[in-house]
DNA sequence: GTCTATATTAAGATAGAC
DNA sequence: GTCTATCTTAATATAGAC
Protein backbone atom coordinates (compact mmCIF):
# COMPACT_ATOMS: atom_id res chain seq x y z
CA UNK A 1 0.00 0.00 0.00
CA UNK A 2 2.95 2.57 -0.78
CA UNK A 3 0.86 4.31 -3.36
CA UNK A 4 -2.83 4.96 -2.19
CA UNK A 5 -4.77 6.12 -5.01
CA UNK A 6 -7.89 7.44 -3.23
CA UNK A 7 -8.13 9.89 -0.58
CA UNK A 8 -10.02 7.48 1.91
CA UNK A 9 -6.68 5.47 1.27
CA UNK A 10 -4.53 8.02 1.61
CA UNK A 11 -5.69 9.26 4.74
CA UNK A 12 -6.47 5.86 6.36
CA UNK A 13 -2.89 5.05 5.95
CA UNK A 14 -1.38 8.15 7.18
CA UNK A 15 -3.92 7.14 10.45
CA UNK A 16 -2.68 3.94 10.92
CA UNK A 17 1.09 5.06 10.15
CA UNK A 18 0.24 7.59 13.42
CA UNK A 19 -0.86 5.71 15.42
CA UNK A 20 1.29 2.47 14.64
CA UNK A 21 4.44 5.58 15.46
CA UNK A 22 2.57 6.27 18.66
CA UNK A 23 2.90 2.58 19.83
CA UNK A 24 5.47 0.98 18.36
CA UNK A 25 8.33 3.82 19.61
CA UNK A 26 6.82 3.52 22.82
CA UNK A 27 6.85 -0.48 22.84
CA UNK A 28 8.83 -1.60 19.97
CA UNK A 29 7.63 -4.11 17.29
CA UNK A 30 7.31 -7.44 19.47
CA UNK A 31 5.97 -5.35 22.25
CA UNK A 32 3.38 -3.35 19.86
CA UNK A 33 0.09 -5.34 19.77
CA UNK A 34 -2.64 -4.44 16.60
CA UNK A 35 -4.82 -4.40 18.69
CA UNK A 36 -3.64 -1.38 20.29
CA UNK A 37 -2.54 0.15 17.25
CA UNK A 38 -6.16 0.00 16.18
CA UNK A 39 -7.43 1.27 19.21
CA UNK A 40 -5.15 4.68 18.93
CA UNK A 41 -6.26 4.67 14.85
CA UNK A 42 -9.98 4.37 15.33
CA UNK A 43 -9.88 1.69 13.69
CA UNK A 44 -10.61 -1.85 13.28
CA UNK A 45 -8.49 -4.77 13.15
CA UNK A 46 -9.18 -6.10 9.97
CA UNK A 47 -9.19 -2.77 8.52
CA UNK A 48 -5.45 -2.29 9.63
CA UNK A 49 -4.74 -5.69 8.00
CA UNK A 50 -6.96 -3.94 4.40
CA UNK A 51 -4.17 -1.28 3.99
CA UNK A 52 -1.05 -3.06 5.52
CA UNK A 53 -0.44 -6.44 4.63
CA UNK A 54 0.73 -7.16 8.30
CA UNK A 55 2.12 -5.86 11.61
CA UNK A 56 5.77 -6.24 10.01
CA UNK A 57 4.29 -4.22 6.85
CA UNK A 58 3.43 -1.43 8.88
CA UNK A 59 6.56 -0.98 11.12
CA UNK A 60 8.65 -1.65 7.78
CA UNK A 61 6.43 1.05 6.14
CA UNK A 62 7.71 3.35 9.29
CA UNK A 63 11.23 2.61 9.32
CA UNK A 64 11.73 2.97 5.90
CA UNK A 65 12.76 6.54 4.98
CA UNK A 66 13.24 7.46 8.65
CA UNK A 67 17.21 6.61 8.37
CA UNK A 68 17.36 9.35 5.27
CA UNK A 69 15.30 11.57 7.13
CA UNK A 70 17.65 11.28 10.72
CA UNK A 71 20.66 11.84 8.24
CA UNK A 72 19.69 15.18 6.70
CA UNK A 73 20.74 17.61 9.05
CA UNK A 74 24.27 15.86 8.43
CA UNK A 75 24.21 15.77 4.88
CA UNK A 76 23.44 19.43 4.82
CA UNK A 77 26.70 20.30 7.09
CA UNK A 78 28.12 22.63 3.89
CA UNK A 79 32.33 21.48 3.03
CA UNK A 80 32.79 25.03 1.79
CA UNK A 81 30.79 26.47 4.86
CA UNK A 82 32.66 28.16 7.76
CA UNK A 83 33.87 25.18 10.12
CA UNK A 84 32.24 26.24 13.87
CA UNK A 85 28.96 27.29 12.52
CA UNK A 86 28.66 24.74 9.99
CA UNK A 87 28.56 22.23 13.19
CA UNK A 88 26.71 24.29 15.24
CA UNK A 89 24.37 24.14 12.51
CA UNK A 90 23.85 20.62 12.59
CA UNK A 91 23.74 20.43 16.38
CA UNK A 92 20.77 22.89 16.28
CA UNK A 93 19.02 20.56 13.72
CA UNK A 94 19.14 17.54 14.83
CA UNK A 95 18.10 19.04 18.61
CA UNK A 96 15.01 20.08 16.51
CA UNK A 97 14.54 16.89 14.90
CA UNK A 98 14.71 15.55 18.48
CA UNK A 99 12.25 18.37 19.91
CA UNK A 100 9.80 17.83 16.67
CA UNK A 101 9.78 14.13 16.19
CA UNK A 102 10.31 12.66 19.50
CA UNK A 103 8.73 9.42 18.71
CA UNK A 104 10.89 8.79 15.27
CA UNK A 105 13.85 8.82 17.52
CA UNK A 106 12.46 6.38 19.95
CA UNK A 107 11.07 4.26 17.24
CA UNK A 108 15.20 4.42 15.76
CA UNK A 109 16.32 3.97 19.35
CA UNK A 110 14.48 0.85 19.93
CA UNK A 111 15.36 -0.67 16.73
CA UNK A 112 19.02 0.21 18.29
CA UNK A 113 18.39 -1.30 21.13
CA UNK A 114 17.31 -4.93 19.62
CA UNK A 115 20.61 -4.72 17.75
CA UNK A 116 19.15 -2.95 14.69
CA UNK A 117 17.72 -6.78 13.20
CA UNK A 118 15.94 -4.82 10.46
CA UNK A 119 18.47 -1.66 9.24
CA UNK A 120 21.71 -3.49 10.08
CA UNK A 121 22.48 -3.11 6.04
CA UNK A 122 21.40 0.38 6.15
CA UNK A 123 23.70 1.46 9.22
CA UNK A 124 26.93 -0.65 7.95
CA UNK A 125 26.56 1.10 4.13
CA UNK A 126 24.89 4.39 3.76
CA UNK A 127 25.07 5.63 7.07
CA UNK A 128 28.30 4.44 7.58
CA UNK A 129 29.58 5.87 4.19
CA UNK A 130 27.92 9.81 4.77
CA UNK A 131 29.86 9.56 8.44
CA UNK A 132 33.06 8.44 6.51
CA UNK A 133 32.80 11.26 4.22
CA UNK A 134 31.69 13.09 6.46
CA UNK A 135 34.88 12.85 8.91
CA UNK A 136 37.43 13.53 5.89
CA UNK A 137 35.56 17.37 6.04
CA UNK A 138 36.07 17.26 9.19
CA UNK A 139 39.47 16.14 9.56
CA UNK A 140 40.03 18.56 6.59
CA UNK A 141 38.67 21.60 8.45
CA UNK A 142 41.20 20.37 11.67
CA UNK A 143 44.12 20.19 9.75
CA UNK A 144 43.54 23.60 8.53
CA UNK A 145 43.32 24.71 11.85
CA UNK A 146 39.79 26.41 11.45
CA UNK A 147 38.36 23.41 13.82
CA UNK A 148 40.56 22.10 16.73
CA UNK A 149 41.63 18.56 17.01
CA UNK A 150 39.13 15.96 18.18
CA UNK A 151 38.60 12.22 16.96
CA UNK A 152 36.28 13.44 14.06
CA UNK A 153 34.00 10.05 14.12
CA UNK A 154 33.58 9.88 17.93
CA UNK A 155 32.60 14.08 17.43
CA UNK A 156 29.64 13.24 15.08
CA UNK A 157 28.75 10.05 17.54
CA UNK A 158 28.37 13.23 20.61
CA UNK A 159 25.76 14.88 18.03
CA UNK A 160 23.48 12.44 17.80
CA UNK A 161 23.72 11.14 21.84
CA UNK A 162 23.96 14.61 23.21
CA UNK A 163 20.74 15.35 21.12
CA UNK A 164 18.58 12.03 20.79
CA UNK A 165 18.48 11.86 24.72
CA UNK A 166 16.51 14.89 24.75
CA UNK A 167 14.21 12.88 22.52
CA UNK A 168 14.77 9.33 23.88
CA UNK A 169 15.59 9.95 27.72
CA UNK A 170 12.83 12.64 27.75
CA UNK A 171 11.13 10.99 30.86
CA UNK A 172 14.10 11.56 32.85
CA UNK A 173 14.85 15.10 31.64
CA UNK A 174 11.64 16.19 32.49
CA UNK A 175 11.62 14.18 35.66
CA UNK A 176 14.67 15.73 36.76
CA UNK A 177 14.30 19.29 35.66
CA UNK A 178 10.76 19.02 37.62
CA UNK A 179 7.75 20.42 36.39
CA UNK A 180 9.19 24.45 36.93
CA UNK A 181 11.21 23.82 33.03
CA UNK A 182 8.19 23.10 30.18
CA UNK A 183 10.18 22.88 27.71
CA UNK A 184 14.03 21.70 28.28
CA UNK A 185 14.46 22.16 24.86
CA UNK A 186 15.57 26.08 25.02
CA UNK A 187 18.14 25.43 27.42
CA UNK A 188 19.36 22.46 25.87
CA UNK A 189 20.29 24.03 22.89
CA UNK A 190 22.22 26.53 24.69
CA UNK A 191 23.91 24.01 26.95
CA UNK A 192 25.01 22.41 23.66
CA UNK A 193 25.66 25.59 21.43
CA UNK A 194 28.75 26.19 24.41
CA UNK A 195 29.59 23.08 24.89
CA UNK A 196 30.14 22.77 20.94
CA UNK A 197 32.04 26.03 20.94
CA UNK A 198 34.42 25.70 23.50
CA UNK A 199 35.11 21.67 21.97
CA UNK A 200 35.57 23.42 18.97
CA UNK A 201 36.64 27.01 18.53
CA UNK A 202 40.82 26.65 17.37
CA UNK B 1 12.60 -15.42 45.93
CA UNK B 2 14.71 -12.56 47.12
CA UNK B 3 16.64 -14.57 49.90
CA UNK B 4 17.82 -18.39 48.05
CA UNK B 5 18.39 -20.42 50.85
CA UNK B 6 20.12 -23.64 49.44
CA UNK B 7 23.36 -23.37 46.74
CA UNK B 8 21.31 -24.50 44.10
CA UNK B 9 18.23 -22.10 44.67
CA UNK B 10 21.41 -19.23 44.64
CA UNK B 11 22.20 -20.83 41.56
CA UNK B 12 19.21 -21.24 39.70
CA UNK B 13 17.68 -17.76 40.64
CA UNK B 14 20.62 -16.05 39.18
CA UNK B 15 20.85 -18.12 36.08
CA UNK B 16 17.45 -17.13 36.00
CA UNK B 17 18.47 -13.81 36.20
CA UNK B 18 20.96 -13.36 34.01
CA UNK B 19 18.96 -15.02 31.33
CA UNK B 20 16.15 -12.43 31.63
CA UNK B 21 18.97 -9.75 31.17
CA UNK B 22 19.84 -10.77 27.99
CA UNK B 23 16.15 -10.72 26.77
CA UNK B 24 14.72 -7.79 28.81
CA UNK B 25 17.29 -5.95 27.63
CA UNK B 26 17.19 -6.46 24.03
CA UNK B 27 12.91 -6.57 23.99
CA UNK B 28 11.84 -4.95 26.61
CA UNK B 29 9.35 -5.86 29.27
CA UNK B 30 6.55 -6.40 26.76
CA UNK B 31 8.49 -8.18 23.66
CA UNK B 32 10.26 -10.49 25.88
CA UNK B 33 8.61 -13.81 26.50
CA UNK B 34 9.07 -16.53 28.97
CA UNK B 35 9.80 -19.14 26.22
CA UNK B 36 12.83 -17.19 25.65
CA UNK B 37 14.25 -16.25 28.72
CA UNK B 38 13.70 -20.14 29.72
CA UNK B 39 15.48 -21.21 26.75
CA UNK B 40 18.57 -19.34 27.17
CA UNK B 41 18.93 -20.13 30.70
CA UNK B 42 18.48 -23.62 30.14
CA UNK B 43 15.06 -24.48 32.44
CA UNK B 44 11.59 -25.29 31.70
CA UNK B 45 9.23 -22.74 31.72
CA UNK B 46 7.61 -23.84 34.95
CA UNK B 47 11.07 -23.78 36.29
CA UNK B 48 11.51 -20.47 35.90
CA UNK B 49 8.01 -19.87 37.92
CA UNK B 50 8.87 -21.98 40.74
CA UNK B 51 11.76 -19.15 41.51
CA UNK B 52 9.71 -16.20 40.16
CA UNK B 53 5.83 -15.79 40.69
CA UNK B 54 5.85 -14.27 37.47
CA UNK B 55 7.48 -12.80 34.48
CA UNK B 56 6.76 -9.13 35.89
CA UNK B 57 8.40 -10.44 39.04
CA UNK B 58 11.43 -11.31 37.20
CA UNK B 59 11.68 -7.87 35.78
CA UNK B 60 11.21 -6.20 38.86
CA UNK B 61 13.87 -8.20 40.21
CA UNK B 62 16.50 -6.78 37.75
CA UNK B 63 15.48 -3.15 37.45
CA UNK B 64 15.22 -2.95 41.53
CA UNK B 65 19.04 -2.01 42.68
CA UNK B 66 19.34 -0.77 39.19
CA UNK B 67 19.24 2.72 39.40
CA UNK B 68 21.49 2.55 42.65
CA UNK B 69 24.16 0.79 40.38
CA UNK B 70 23.71 3.59 37.94
CA UNK B 71 24.34 6.56 40.04
CA UNK B 72 26.61 5.24 42.04
CA UNK B 73 29.53 6.96 39.72
CA UNK B 74 27.60 10.50 40.73
CA UNK B 75 27.18 9.38 44.32
CA UNK B 76 31.25 8.98 44.20
CA UNK B 77 32.15 12.47 43.36
CA UNK B 78 33.71 14.48 46.14
CA UNK B 79 32.37 17.71 46.62
CA UNK B 80 36.09 18.76 48.29
CA UNK B 81 38.41 17.25 45.36
CA UNK B 82 39.52 19.17 42.30
CA UNK B 83 36.55 19.76 40.41
CA UNK B 84 37.92 19.05 36.57
CA UNK B 85 39.40 15.50 37.87
CA UNK B 86 36.05 14.47 40.16
CA UNK B 87 34.34 15.29 36.73
CA UNK B 88 36.43 13.71 34.84
CA UNK B 89 36.57 10.83 37.18
CA UNK B 90 32.59 10.73 37.30
CA UNK B 91 33.24 10.07 33.02
CA UNK B 92 35.80 7.61 33.03
CA UNK B 93 33.36 5.19 35.95
CA UNK B 94 30.23 5.81 34.02
CA UNK B 95 32.04 4.67 30.75
CA UNK B 96 33.00 1.68 32.40
CA UNK B 97 29.47 0.88 33.25
CA UNK B 98 28.68 1.05 29.97
CA UNK B 99 31.81 -1.07 28.67
CA UNK B 100 30.99 -3.68 31.01
CA UNK B 101 27.28 -3.91 31.87
CA UNK B 102 25.78 -2.78 28.14
CA UNK B 103 23.13 -4.65 28.82
CA UNK B 104 22.11 -3.24 31.71
CA UNK B 105 22.51 0.34 30.26
CA UNK B 106 19.90 -1.22 27.53
CA UNK B 107 17.50 -2.62 30.34
CA UNK B 108 17.06 1.24 31.73
CA UNK B 109 16.83 2.45 28.06
CA UNK B 110 14.14 0.16 27.05
CA UNK B 111 12.48 1.59 30.53
CA UNK B 112 12.88 5.30 29.81
CA UNK B 113 11.82 4.80 25.71
CA UNK B 114 8.36 2.98 27.35
CA UNK B 115 7.86 5.88 29.68
CA UNK B 116 9.32 4.87 32.53
CA UNK B 117 6.24 3.30 33.83
CA UNK B 118 7.77 1.35 36.82
CA UNK B 119 10.72 3.75 38.18
CA UNK B 120 8.61 7.02 37.54
CA UNK B 121 9.13 7.04 41.47
CA UNK B 122 12.56 6.70 41.76
CA UNK B 123 13.34 9.18 38.62
CA UNK B 124 11.16 11.84 40.41
CA UNK B 125 12.62 11.18 44.13
CA UNK B 126 15.81 9.57 44.39
CA UNK B 127 17.18 10.60 40.87
CA UNK B 128 16.24 13.82 41.16
CA UNK B 129 17.26 14.28 44.84
CA UNK B 130 21.10 13.18 43.82
CA UNK B 131 20.76 15.57 40.54
CA UNK B 132 20.09 18.29 42.69
CA UNK B 133 22.24 17.87 45.25
CA UNK B 134 25.67 17.43 42.69
CA UNK B 135 24.17 20.24 40.72
CA UNK B 136 25.13 22.35 43.78
CA UNK B 137 28.69 21.07 43.82
CA UNK B 138 29.08 21.69 40.36
CA UNK B 139 27.53 25.72 40.84
CA UNK B 140 29.82 26.36 43.51
CA UNK B 141 33.19 25.33 41.72
CA UNK B 142 31.78 27.48 39.06
CA UNK B 143 30.82 30.13 41.03
CA UNK B 144 34.49 29.81 42.68
CA UNK B 145 36.36 29.93 39.30
CA UNK B 146 37.50 26.36 39.68
CA UNK B 147 35.27 24.83 36.55
CA UNK B 148 34.08 27.19 33.61
CA UNK B 149 30.52 28.17 34.15
CA UNK B 150 28.08 26.16 31.98
CA UNK B 151 24.10 24.77 33.29
CA UNK B 152 25.10 22.05 36.09
CA UNK B 153 22.10 19.58 35.41
CA UNK B 154 22.32 19.54 31.69
CA UNK B 155 26.60 18.99 31.79
CA UNK B 156 24.97 15.68 34.09
CA UNK B 157 23.10 15.30 31.22
CA UNK B 158 25.44 15.21 28.83
CA UNK B 159 27.96 12.71 31.18
CA UNK B 160 24.90 10.48 30.63
CA UNK B 161 24.00 10.55 27.30
CA UNK B 162 27.49 10.44 25.99
CA UNK B 163 28.50 7.78 28.32
CA UNK B 164 25.43 4.93 27.37
CA UNK B 165 25.29 5.90 23.97
CA UNK B 166 28.02 3.43 23.56
CA UNK B 167 26.57 0.78 25.46
CA UNK B 168 22.62 1.60 24.14
CA UNK B 169 23.75 2.08 20.40
CA UNK B 170 26.33 0.06 20.29
CA UNK B 171 25.54 -1.74 17.05
CA UNK B 172 25.60 1.61 14.98
CA UNK B 173 28.60 2.43 16.66
CA UNK B 174 30.71 -0.60 15.44
CA UNK B 175 28.83 -0.45 12.15
CA UNK B 176 30.26 3.13 11.27
CA UNK B 177 33.99 2.20 13.09
CA UNK B 178 33.69 -0.83 10.64
CA UNK B 179 35.79 -3.92 12.15
CA UNK B 180 38.78 -2.30 11.99
CA UNK B 181 38.46 -0.82 15.65
CA UNK B 182 37.16 -4.07 17.48
CA UNK B 183 36.79 -2.35 20.82
CA UNK B 184 35.68 1.66 20.56
CA UNK B 185 35.93 2.07 24.22
CA UNK B 186 39.74 3.35 24.35
CA UNK B 187 39.39 6.11 21.59
CA UNK B 188 35.59 6.99 22.98
CA UNK B 189 37.38 7.66 26.56
CA UNK B 190 40.17 9.76 25.08
CA UNK B 191 37.06 11.75 23.47
CA UNK B 192 35.34 12.52 26.23
CA UNK B 193 38.46 13.36 28.10
CA UNK B 194 39.28 16.02 25.64
CA UNK B 195 35.30 16.94 25.72
CA UNK B 196 35.36 17.16 29.20
CA UNK B 197 38.25 19.18 29.66
CA UNK B 198 37.81 21.86 26.97
CA UNK B 199 34.76 22.30 28.07
CA UNK B 200 35.30 22.96 32.02
CA UNK B 201 38.77 23.63 32.54
CA UNK B 202 38.58 27.60 33.64
C1' DG C 1 -14.00 -0.30 2.51
C1' DT C 2 -15.53 -1.85 6.78
C1' DC C 3 -17.46 -4.90 9.83
C1' DT C 4 -18.39 -9.42 12.83
C1' DA C 5 -16.95 -13.81 13.48
C1' DT C 6 -13.42 -16.99 13.75
C1' DA C 7 -9.27 -19.85 12.74
C1' DT C 8 -4.65 -20.51 14.56
C1' DT C 9 -0.82 -19.88 17.13
C1' DA C 10 1.73 -18.05 21.00
C1' DA C 11 2.17 -16.64 25.80
C1' DG C 12 1.54 -16.46 30.85
C1' DA C 13 0.50 -19.33 34.32
C1' DT C 14 -1.06 -23.68 36.94
C1' DA C 15 -1.86 -28.87 38.10
C1' DG C 16 -0.09 -32.71 39.40
C1' DA C 17 3.18 -36.69 38.63
C1' DC C 18 7.77 -37.94 39.82
C1' DG D 1 12.98 -29.17 42.37
C1' DT D 2 11.80 -30.36 37.89
C1' DC D 3 9.06 -32.15 34.48
C1' DT D 4 4.87 -32.99 31.08
C1' DA D 5 0.45 -31.71 30.19
C1' DT D 6 -2.86 -28.28 30.07
C1' DC D 7 -5.85 -24.20 31.07
C1' DT D 8 -6.80 -19.41 29.59
C1' DT D 9 -6.09 -15.43 27.42
C1' DA D 10 -4.18 -12.63 23.96
C1' DA D 11 -2.38 -11.91 19.35
C1' DT D 12 -1.84 -12.27 14.24
C1' DA D 13 -4.36 -13.03 10.53
C1' DT D 14 -8.33 -14.54 7.46
C1' DA D 15 -13.32 -15.43 5.82
C1' DG D 16 -17.13 -13.73 4.33
C1' DA D 17 -21.32 -10.69 4.95
C1' DC D 18 -22.68 -6.06 3.99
Amino acid sequence: MTRPRTRIQQRNSETILEAALEVFSQQGFRGATLDQIAEVAGLSKPNLLYYFASKEAIHGALLSGLLATWLNPLRAMDPDGDPVAELLGYVRRKLELSRDFPRESRLFANEMLQGAPRIRAALEGELRDLVQEKSAVLQRWMDEGRLAPVHPVHLIFSVWALTQHYADFDVQVRAVLGKAAADPFPEAGQFLEVLFRRLLEP
